[in-house]
DNA sequence: TTTATTAGATACCTTTTGGTTTCATGTCAA
DNA sequence: TTGACATGAAACCAAAAGGTATCTAATAAA
């Protein structure tokens, strides 16, 4: 049942609300810090510190280009997540067999 | 774009590596507290902080039974991370696409 | 070659998180 | 009814998380 690889910096990166924002927007388009601090009511810091956290769960990847730095998002590792919570897809397609078969029972 | 129903407390419910396999064994059935507890190099109050944050995410839910208390797993919350991710779905696939024609050019 | 732009690095602060110990409560069974 | 069992609740603590201000470095453009 357990899967394998540590998935743990996926959902830490996963768990705060302004890094899943920076994720929807990086879907939109690849974009440098400087785009993405305007957007929040936040300094530079703190983007940087949440950035670097989602590079750490391989969600996003940097590129150098002169001055400035892309970032992009990598799908793959929210994939990884998408597969971890999906383990449990069988649970609850039975969970809402069960359901309906009580409520047929009861109707 | 962005989905509107707070997912905050299933993906803070989902960051805790413990807490995942509170999932996890849950999965498998009902369990009590003093049950998960023996499976854990931890003490019960831990536990049952872990317990009270994943049914803030919706994640467990409890019947009393006399003196015990049987935990539940809830999938459809799991079912609403997993669809907060596949919003992103569209783009891996792209990104797929993309790798993919890079890669054929390159042969 | 200055000057503005884009960005990383460091030090610091406050709140939250994950854990503990200890104590109180309700229920089943002898 | 007394004891054992299953659990909840409160107070406390160290470490991590999320933020700030400030300083420094590299590149582009005037």
């Amino acid at each position: 049942m357990h899967s394998q690889h540590s998935s743990q910096p996926v959902f830490r990166a996963l768990a705060d609300p302004t890094r899943r924002v920076i994720i929807a927007m990086l879907a939109e388009g690849p974009r440098r810090i400087g785009d993405l601090v305007v957007e929040f009511d936040m300094t530079r810091p703190a983007i940087a510190k949440h950035l670097a956290i989602l590079k750490q769960g391989g969600l996003v990847c940097v590129e150098n280009k002169g001055r400035e730095r892309i970032n992009r998002l990598n799908p793959d590792a929210l994939k990884s997540a998408a597969d971890w919570i999906n383990q449990f897809e069988q649970f609850w397609d039975e969970h809402l067999t069960k359901l309906k078969a009580v409520v047929e029972r009861e109707t």
